[in-house]
RNA sequence: GCGCCCAUAGCUUAAUGGAUAAAGCAUCAGCCUUCUAAGCUGAGGACUCCAGGUUCGAUCCCUGGUGGGCGCACCA
């Protein structure tokens, strides 16, 4: 028989405190390595990493497979499984040394049982010791889950980034949510996180919008000026609309009149080269038209929850652009061709890139080129993000590549976070066939169907109520149902299941907060607490789960994905209904009562966490 | 033509190389006089595109097919 060890900790150390659950593993891995030197005479370090999450809860709550020890132990992994398994057992103390109440200090006891299944050995927490550590942990740590970087960073994340000649569409709200959900589970990882967007304000496109804005406001006026003697042009505001669609529209128009005279674009072109020339007048039309366009782009995204540190428009930066490509073909990093349009060669590795164009004009490259340069300048930060869609992965290699043959040191800290595209059920959107999923109007379609369920529930209801709990569902049916998705795959936006209110949306999960709330708002947890009246599967599946969101939220953080914080929640979301369901709370016994409140309360609070690193709000009453 | 990515239930999506591939929707059958039915319980539904290989073990790694997407602009 092996003799017993008596350890003592401090519960309340920071690092227990900050993920009690990680903590546990390591307690479980040093009884692990104690008995393979009992059993088998061998000292060996494990990494806790290798303990898993048992496929079926039934099993236990760790599992160490047993295969990578064969070789080093000289068994069958059966063999070494089953050995481990008893000589644990025999070493497990017999309980804990408890005070009443939460304020216990020192407790002991981290294994219940260990069992060899086949080649795993898998190990059990008792209910009691597990809630000590992961109850106190989620409810008086009010930063929870949000991990203890030691060295802080400060990361740039670049996301959106909008054209200004029409309003942002639904491949724009993929990009703005994952985006914003990125750099808040950066922040939570205790990162200073700045959020910066590039507006593409500048070149053909929105001359585009202004061509056909001019002829049409000009047609408008004559027919004005015959009828009543005074000047009027159309604005967003005397036609009642947003300015990026007030703009869009124009955009829209022109591509009508286009197929109508084919002359427009040649008109197009020259308002381009106006604008490059600096036309006066024409340069005041694009600073109006930019405006509007801007302003509404920025209701749409605060609408979602978005406000970004830094703008930066491309007709500031592309000028300084083209002067620092020609510094760098005085240097010979770029070379000119024979046409005289300036050139990046990769040797092969990547297909060559053109810096700038045989006129001398800038390209799309030219002003990022500065921009990365300029930013490290601005903020010397220690990594810089780019969220952008996999259709430009071959430009970030080539931008990044030009960086480093640029010798700027901060290239290799730049990094592409490319996410899948966003297809329609039938398709790729087109905005010349008008399929186009336009995110004002797809935000204004969910809720008002947000306000009508919430009507068919609540008749009493104050309007205002209403329209603020609808808003915030709306959203949290939107922002769930594009962040489920893995960022790097693409994904097929179906109306009819974005629109869903039930199952694995986002209403489920604020639905389930609500009802916890609910439940607590009838009875106040009391702290002095016996943490003995855990006696359900249910609420060791809980406690478990509980104690996983730091190491959820750490991962997802390092994968750039936010889907593995929504599937967690939901799972979480789905062990709470069915526990409340199947487990009474408040007509329990006063301890049972107790025990269960604190549960509740913590999955509460981790579920808000959750939800707001997703850029969820949530409601108290549903 | 070349490069990158993808293929999982009828549909939309999960699954750090590990145990019986997991959910939601849809279909079918139940549960509101007990903490909010936007909920819960149960049933059916998958040769994880095909053929090989590596491994004790492959949806996952490698090779070759097939089928799709994206890119290979002096567009952004």
């Amino acid at each position: 028989m092996k003799k017993k060890k008596l350890k003592k900790v401090d519960r309340n150390s920071s690092e227990i405190y900050a993920d009690p659950f990680a903590f546990l593993k390591k307690e479980a891995i040093a009884e692990i390595e104690d008995a393979i030197e009992h059993q088998f005479k061998k000292k060996i370090a494990l990494d806790p990493a290798l303990l898993e999450t048992p496929p079926n809860p039934q099993f236990g709550d760790l599992a160490l497979p047993c295969f990578s020890l064969t070789k080093e132990l000289q068994a069958s992994p059966a063999e070494i499984a089953s050995k481990l398994a008893a000589d644990i057992n025999e070493s497990i103390q017999v309980g804990l040394q408890l005070s009443h109440g939460m304020s216990v200090e020192h407790i002991i006891l981290t294994l219940s049982s260990a069992r060899a299944l086949g080649p795993y050995l898998n190990i059990r927490f008792n209910s009691p010791a597990l809630a000590h550590w992961i109850v106190p942990a989620v409810l008086g740590n009010p930063t929870y889950g949000t991990g203890t970087q030691k060295k802080p960073k400060k990361i740039l994340i670049e996301y959106v980034s909008p054209n200004t000649n029409k309003p942002l569409h639904l491949g724009h709200i993929r990009n703005a949510l994952l985006g914003e959900s990125i750099a808040r589970l950066l922040e939570a990882q205790g990162n200073k996180v700045v959020r910066t967007c590039l507006i593409n304000d500048r070149g053909i496109h929105i001359c585009k919008s202004m061509t056909a804005y001019k002829l049409q406001a000009i047609r408008q006026r004559r027919t004005r000026l015959r009828r009543a003697n005074y000047k009027l042009v159309p604005t967003p505001k005397s036609v009642g609309k947003k300015g990026d669609h007030f703009v869009g529209d124009y955009y829209v128009l022109y591509e009508k009149m286009l197929q109508q005279d084919e002359s427009i674009a040649q008109k197009a072109h020259e308002c381009l080269q106006k604008w490059e020339a600096g036309n006066t007048k024409l340069r005041a039309l694009w600073k109006r038209m930019n405006a509007w366009a801007l302003q509404g782009m920025k209701e749409t995204l605060q609408k979602l929850g978005i406000v970004f540190d830094t703008f930066y428009f491309e007709s500031d930066i592309y000028a300084k652009g083209k002067s620092l490509v020609e510094q760098y073909v005085k240097k010979r990093t770029f070379s000119r061709d024979e046409t005289g349009a300036v050139y990046a060669d990769f040797k092969g590795a990547l297909p060559n890139k053109i810096l700038l164009r045989k006129d001398g004009t800038s390209l799309y490259i030219t002003q990022d080129m500065y921009l990365a340069i300029q930013r490290v300048k601005q903020y010397k930060p220690d990594a810089s993000l780019y969220v952008v869609a996999s259709e430009q992965n071959l430009y970030f290699q080539q931008l990044f590549k030009v960086l480093e043959m640029m010798k700027v040191p901060s290239a290799q800290r730049c990094h592409h976070i490319s996410y899948g595209m966003v297809y329609l059920p039938d398709g790729k959107m087109k905005s010349r066939e008008g399929t186009v999923v336009d995110a004002d109007d797809l935000l204004a379609q969910i809720e008002k169907l947000a306000t009508s369920e919430i009507k068919k529930r609540e008749k009493k209801l104050p309007t205002q109520e209403v329209l603020q709990r609808a808003r915030t569902i709306a959203l949290a049916a939107l922002k769930f149902y594009m962040l489920e998705v893995t960022p790097k795959s693409d994904m097929t936006f179906n109306p009819a299941t974005a629109l869903a209110l039930q199952g694995k949306t986002g209403p489920y999960l604020l639905y389930t907060y609500a009802r916890l709330l609910s439940i607590l708002r009838k009875s106040e947890p009391d702290k002095q607490c016996d943490m003995f009246a855990y006696t359900w599967n249910k609420e060791q599946k809980l406690l478990l789960q509980l104690g996983q969101f730091p190491e959820i939220i750490r991962v997802s953080s390092e994968n750039y994905s936010p889907a593995m914080v929504v599937q967690y929640l939901f799972s979480l979301a789905q062990d709470t209904n069915d526990y409340y369901h199947a487990v009474p709370i408040l007509s329990a016994s006063h301890e049972e009562r107790c025990a269960r409140l604190l549960l509740i309360a913590s999955i509460a609070r981790v579920l808000k966490k959750g939800l707001t690193l997703l850029g969820i709000e949530t409601l108290e009453k549903m």
